[in-house]
DNA sequence: AATGAATGAGTGTTCATTCAT
DNA sequence: CATGAATGAACACTCATTCAT
């Protein structure tokens, strides 16, 4: 069971121009399957997710799927990090140093929990297959799988580091720093999945959320200030 | 397929005493079964674990396993009830009203997490499970399922709404902090899952966590203090 | 995937009285299928065969047959095993050491290429299979199936011993006597299935056979016999 | 599904010169193709072997073998074909009518084994292949299939027969004792397959292969050489 | 003529569930 | 009640063949 030459050359051309119409027109269909693949796996999670049903949405054959990706693992994978480079753009896109760290964290959550809502039942398909034993015992994807997840909190990262650096708040491990605030974010949008829901707009919750992170939750000694919602 | 009598019941008379010795004895078979399955489910997931593998395990013949409950699915359910009344009870002997806020959450942070520990497969499978499509459509469980979660963060959220009282912290939803903060921990155990893992040890770890929770990131103004490690 | 632990036993009781009904039902349905198997084999080759085909001619369902046979593999294989403890049966009950090896040789052929015929397209087919590559990769059988060729042969070979010591006929390597004639019968029987036919009936065709066997096809030195057919 | 006009014309001109280049080209490539074709199937047998791994091998696209050959099963016949062009080569050089019987067929038999050996897997697989109840379905090529295998025993026919007619051997049907000899030397090659082994070096084989087709096992009356070792 | 991407029919195997004993 | 043999639906993956370029 050689591994398909060609699907394990098409991510070297990520970045660079794809060079021949031939080649762009594969990595047109390839897109295009791992659109199929998103919403289905989405639907179904994993294991209830067919090839048929996949390849049937992106109307190919069943067969010219298996052209572009080994296995289904394979595709999963593919899907999985598709949606990590969101999430890392997302990232990129929101950490500008020169913007105070307050309205960038609530500038990511912002926009990570559309971008959520948007992809509502792949994130949360996600969440599920994440740490299932079964993707453990795979030999290949994992580290590169690690990579990818750790991408996604590299440039918050980045960002909590400049902003230790001026003082802007308290010295930490920034990775860990990153890894926490994005994960009060899913924790928040996990909330809001099942009843009862929290109460307040997307505005109310992103406040709180960055409030408790920069404020905490404790009364500070002798001041008046004593709920979250106060100025 | 009619639901099974006796399995729609056996809740009934949790907390009561069980009437009969034949009563009883049911009780512990069906406790065995649980044992058996929450074994199996955490080593194989959901839906790679079969239902032959925890008979046999639990020491029964597949039929039995059906004397007790309806489908896999019941079974699964009545898996992560287990695992949420324990939690409960991890909750409700920590939230001690005479004890200051920060060392009752700690203490929360340090049992969950050694709970976790010692639950490891099963705690990281009920994540995959736990959010998975084919659950929300099944018929009957969802809502007991969610009441079953909403129990966990119960005495958490009535410890926070006592501090509030006594000016302890700042005032908020309690459910919500509550609810935050059990995801901190959730999520701090997750990062120690899967590589590169936070430094420091548990005792770090949780005295980080709180200390976010409690004092936030920020730099406070004037203040000195600028490392989360200071004291 | 642990192997089926009653497959592996069933053959334990060979030969004794089978304890109980159960077993013994048990047996009777595994010797059923069996027999489906070996029709559906002769039809298809092994490749060509399905499951789904010879589960529906034992008349049980395809999940039964793998409480029976752990793979079409190993079901093969104790299709083959049967064939070939028929076989030996012959050569026993043939092998007479108070009968001249002219004509015992003669009987075992006879009955043998009246066995064939009768079974004649799982013959052919188990010619095919015999020596392919795919057999020799696996782990456990093979050495069993050896075993069982080389018993095939064993009767044949004790009575070419006995021959040679009373001087009946010439001193050489029994077993490797008893294999050459089994191939010459083999050998004859393969001729008759494929165009053109050699001539004469079956008594004519077992005449020559052992003729060439014991006498050679030389013309002995100062004989007048230089027949194969001359008396 | 039209047959290929030049695939079948392909064979007309054997024998004759080829007329174009274009037709030797096309001669030259067909044979590559064959070649290619006999690896491959010999390594992994009819079944298994993939036109793509011919084509590959041969380095072909995979349609331009069906521009050659009308479908796998066409492909396979003529790489058979092909081997038995080889053993009827064999037997052609090897039958010189001047040349006692004897050393004939010991000599055919040397460079059978010796051909068989530089060809182990393809002719091993062949013997699976031979008999296949799916070859003997196909609309075409059997009849031209044994006129092949007739033409392998023809010239050893041919031999036997002079040999009848100078008393060298018995008399009998040529092309049955050619065919009887044949099977002889494939039966000890397929005995030199699976262990045990018979015993000694190719020529002490050879030797007693002989011998018993000449001489026959039995202890002539009268005579002193009883083994099939003495002289 | 040569190519190789697209296709989809075909099958071994698993396992939840039923039900006769 | 307890059992476990019987069942069959469901699915990933392969590969011969086609055909547009």
């Amino acid at each position: 069971m050689a591994t398909n030459r060609r699907t394990s050359q098409s991510k070297k051309t990520q970045g660079a121009e794809p060079a021949s119409r031939k080649e762009r027109e594969r990595l047109a269909r390839r897109k295009e399957i791992v659109r199929a693949a998103r919403a289905v796996f989405a639907e179904k999670g994993f294991e209830h997710a067919t090839l048929e049903e996949i390849a049937e949405r992106a109307e190919f054959g069943k067969g010219t799927v298996y052209n572009y990706f080994d296995s289904k693992e394979t595709l999963f994978t593919a899907a999985m990090m598709d949606l990590f480079d969101d999430a890392t753009r997302i990232g990129r896109a929101v950490c500008d140093p020169k913007v105070p760290a307050r309205e960038v964290l609530a500038e990511y959550m912002r926009q990570t929990v559309a971008y959520f809502q948007a992809n509502f039942d792949f994130c949360r398909m996600l969440m599920q297959e994440w740490v299932r034993p079964e993707l453990e015992g795979r030999t290949c994807p994992m580290d590169e799988l690690h990579a990818r997840v750790q991408a996604v909190a590299e440039p918050l990262a980045q960002f909590m580091k400049a902003a230790m650096r001026r003082k802007e708040i308290r010295r930490a491990d920034p990775m860990v720093l990153a890894k926490m605030f994005i994960g009060m974010v899913h924790d928040y949008y996990i909330m809001n999945l099942a009843p009862p829901r929290p109460a307040g707009d997307i505005g109310t919750q992103v406040e709180m959320v960055v409030s408790v992170f920069f404020d905490g939750i404790a009364v500070p000694a002798g001041r008046s200030r004593t709920s979250l919602h106060d100025p």
